[in-house]
DNA sequence: CTAGTCAACCTGTGCT
DNA sequence: AGCACAGGTTGACTAG
């Protein structure tokens, strides 16, 4: 119970030591989970209870994840904003033959400008161009350009 | 275990 | 300098 907490034990907070914070973030970089034994002693070497341990890890991975969540929520942004450019350019292309009364291509037979895909390396979101070549070219085995995440 | 939250502690800033 | 306040950080907890 909380309130039998509050009571016996006042929430008095305990601050890490550099060294302390210093094994911790290491054993984290290494693996960011514990079993049992690593847990006991990580304890051990650095003079806290298991528990203190176990939770600087949960809140640790909170902290990661959040931390990672916000970088991929500014790149996705960045990506939005180069789309947008892509897409504003492509619009004003297609006014501009329109205005010179070429026909584009049967839109049924092209490929999509750009598709999503996940990077293979870091499991996040790339994009996909989709390049025909030169127009001169016979060639009908469309070049893959894959453009990895940012962080990648 | 994660997600959400609380609360102690730290740090930067503006005012006197 | 030193005080008050705001906002950030982080250890600890609960609920699901």
């Amino acid at each position: 119970m909380e309130e039998e907490y509050e009571t016996q034990n006042p929430r008095k907070k305990l601050r890490l030591t550099k060294e302390q914070s210093r094994v911790l973030e290491e054993s984290f970089r290494q693996n960011h989970s514990l079993n049992p034994k690593q847990k006991e002693g990580l304890a051990e070497q650095l003079k806290l209870k298991p528990r203190q341990v176990e939770v600087w890890f949960q809140n640790r991975r909170a902290r990661s994840k959040l931390k990672q969540t916000e970088l991929e929520c500014e790149y996705l942004k960045k990506w939005f904003g180069s789309l947008s450019e892509q897409n504003r350019r492509l619009k004003k292309e297609v006014e501009e033959l329109r205005g010179m009364n070429v026909r584009p291509p049967n839109i049924s037979q092209q490929q999509p400008a750009a598709t999503l895909t996940m990077c293979p390396r870091c499991e996040r979101v790339a994009t996909t161009f989709l390049d025909k070549g030169p127009a001169t070219t016979t060639s009908t085995t469309p070049t893959k350009i894959i453009q990895p995440s940012a962080a990648c």
